[in-house]
DNA sequence: CGACTGAATATTGTCTACAGGATGGAACTG
DNA sequence: CAGTTCCATCCTGTAGACAATATTCAGTCG
């Protein structure tokens, strides 16, 4: 089974493949979503997406489809698909799964901890704490997210990461208008997460991570008033 | 917005439609995988499934494009469709997130109680027990889903309940040919869950489910032995 | 003037057709 | 006989067309 050309196993940059339409329709209708170029409760037309896409209905009923079952998008028979429009109570609730599914993956992963990834982690705080410095608040989400994904993939837990990843995704949408002021404290909390499972301390990680993502839901509400 | 004809609210008995083709496919299949009539790994030929099912290959591609992001199914870019494999380490994480969200549920249940829902588990419980002492395996299985559903409903979390729903029927799938053995044991633990609940005592609902759940998950270990 | 009825329009749901890539096997070459 | 190349076949991905259903708006009647 050994390849015969002499080419290196990586060599090969494996080419790009363009892929499934539906996959990139799906990309660009869930940016569409979470940027708010297409608002809650707006009517999706087929034609029209597919026609602002350049292809045909079909990809696009694919990508709805999968939209639908993430909860991104309302499919109502015979009427098409609307944006979802999210309420206090379903916000609340998400958040509530949320807190749930990092506290987990916080305390796994304190319990399969190892050095190199401690290090990782602490790069990426590092660069949080750079961007927030910088005022660069794109940057310091961007990096927020990929902290918490790091923590979520040290657990290692692929289901765990998945379901966290479609909750997380849909808690920053509704979040994003607020998510702005919430800046230093995030980040110092992120340092005392990241000592607990460098520690392999699972009670005290699973504690913060519930401290920090409560935290967060605290001023999700308060926005409210 | 008063209705101007002398009918009563529900009396009309909203006249069965038909419904999405999608829809009737999707569940036509998520039936044929989870009674093993498809098997793991089988590449499922859309035009074969459409001429079995009567209808074009459009809803079924709809469907399966929901299995898909469902974790029933495969989609494996210009090959098709494949009956997704269960690996052991899947099994194991996906018991992981069940004990999580079951257990989560059963705090908030018990939090949110009130009497006539004790009522109505007492009933679940009864119909399940009675299943089991009539050797009704079948009977039994579904009414232990339908006791976990409303301790589920109890929790009021409907975005926790999505979530468990997928993964309860996953852990189903995968469980179903050792659920057989667990019989008249998880029973005695559902009264206790019960109780637990009854009593509003959100440490020890969470507890007796923990264990409850735990304890399905040691014995499917023990199966592969 | 308001409410109902009806046709016209728009949009979805489904089917059929066609192009491109993948798979498997036969023929060919060393 | 082993390995490779090429071809036939099958299947998926995408597009376009048609039928069925919901929505909108104008016209009509009380």
């Amino acid at each position: 089974m050994l390849p015969t050309t002499g080419l290196p196993q990586g060599a090969v940059p494996k080419l790009e493949r363009p892929g499934p339409l539906r996959d990139r329709v799906y990309e660009a209708l869930l940016e569409l979503i979470t940027t708010r170029a297409l608002q809650p409760g707006q009517h999706l037309v087929e034609s029209e997406l597919a026609g602002h896409l350049g292809v045909s209905r079909q990809p696009v009923r694919e990508a709805l489809q999968r939209l639908s079952t993430e909860g991104w998008v309302d499919l109502r028979p015979a009427q098409g698909a609307f944006v979802h429009e999210p309420t206090e109570d379903e916000a609340d609730q998400l958040l509530t799964v949320r807190t749930l599914l990092e506290t987990e993956a916080a305390r796994l992963a304190a319990a399969h901890v190892h050095a190199e990834a401690i290090t990782e982690l602490e790069k990426l705080c590092a660069e949080g704490e750079r961007a927030v410095a910088a005022d660069d608040v794109d940057g310091a989400v961007a990096m927020n997210a990929r902290l918490h994904a790091k923590v979520m993939e040290l657990a290692g837990n692929a289901v765990l990461a998945e379901l966290a990843a479609q909750v997380d995704r849909r808690v920053r949408w509704y979040y994003t208008p607020v998510a702005r002021q919430r800046g230093r404290q995030s980040w110092t909390e992120h340092r005392e997460l990241i000592a607990a499972i460098g520690e392999g301390d699972e009670q005290r990680a699973t504690a913060v991570m519930r401290a920090h993502t409560e935290h967060t839901r605290k001023i999700y509400h308060e926005r409210e008033k």
